[in-house]
DNA sequence: TTAGAAGCTAGAGTCCGGTCTAGATCAACA
DNA sequence: TGTTGATCTAGACCGGACTCTAGCTTCTAA
């Protein structure tokens, strides 16, 4: 029931380090019992929590974001919207991020694909090299792959 | 025809000292020309190139990894397979990481639509508290909120 | 001609999210 | 009993990606 601080670590996947770390940042709801002897004493609510915690710090939630988040479950019952603005704030900011990756995945689609048809042609000679200026040699013809892939 | 550094930061979103910090870790394709007075030029291209580089960037490209990459373009033709595998390897990062970003999501759309439900129905005084151990007056009942939220 | 804007360099500082070290204590086992 | 391994604290350090400062030069417009 009990556990220690390495066992923690070894069930949640984050370091010794990481923990008293994220205790000193005030991560947990409840601040962490000491055995008389001043080791930590940790219970499964508190490997619960930090699955919680890694999944929002996968998605990119600030330490901060999460202590603010934790400060209103610790005041206690009654700022249920708040911690509801505060997720959703969360997840509009995982939207836009999702889509921002899919909008520059599409761009490496796309030089991916270009230097996929080039390389297998054979004419991976031809593409884009932005030496710069021009020189007569390396002058573009006009529909050249360099604006198909700059 | 001809850039300012100025020019080019307002054109690519960059600051001046991210252009000259850009410079320093290697990321143009060419040396940067200067005039005659030391200042530095700037060419469509390169502000091509660094709309280019932005995008990289956002979807979480490290600056080592373009580096590499414009070294590849740098050295011209006859390497594009790499330069093909390493854009192939971000891509596959970038898949990787929207879909990282996605399984957070329906955690947290998990968590919004509880606090929805309990803010809506005005009981939101039951809802998660981890407090630990479990005293008396706040021991869960079975089927408590505890578990549909931790 | 002179003020202010823009540019230059070298290098220091910042923020984030940890990680690592030193030096001490403590527990468990052979 | 002694060694090994886990834990403790305080605080230094790190990597990444900038950002900012100081002190100087140079351009532009009034």
């Amino acid at each position: 029931m009990d556990l220690s601080i390495g066992e923690v670590a070894r069930r949640s996947g984050l370091s010794v380090h990481a923990l008293r770390f994220y205790e000193r940042e005030g991560l947990f709801a409840n601040p962490v019992r000491r055995l008389s002897n001043g080791r930590r004493v940790y219970y499964e609510e508190d490997v619960e929590w930090l699955e919680i915690c890694t999944k929002l710090r996968s998605s990119g939630m600030s330490l901060a974001m999460i202590r603010q988040y934790i400060e209103l479950v610790r005041q206690g019952p009654g700022n249920e919207p708040d911690r509801l603005e505060l997720l959703r704030r969360h997840e509009t900011d995982v939207e836009a991020r999702i889509r921002e990756l899919q909008g520059a995945l599409s761009v490496i689609r796309y030089k991916v694909g270009i230097y996929e048809d080039h390389v297998a042609r054979g004419e991976a000679d031809t593409l884009w090299n932005p030496s710069r200026p021009p020189t007569p040699e390396t002058e573009p013809e006009p529909g050249s792959p360099v604006n198909l892939i700059s």
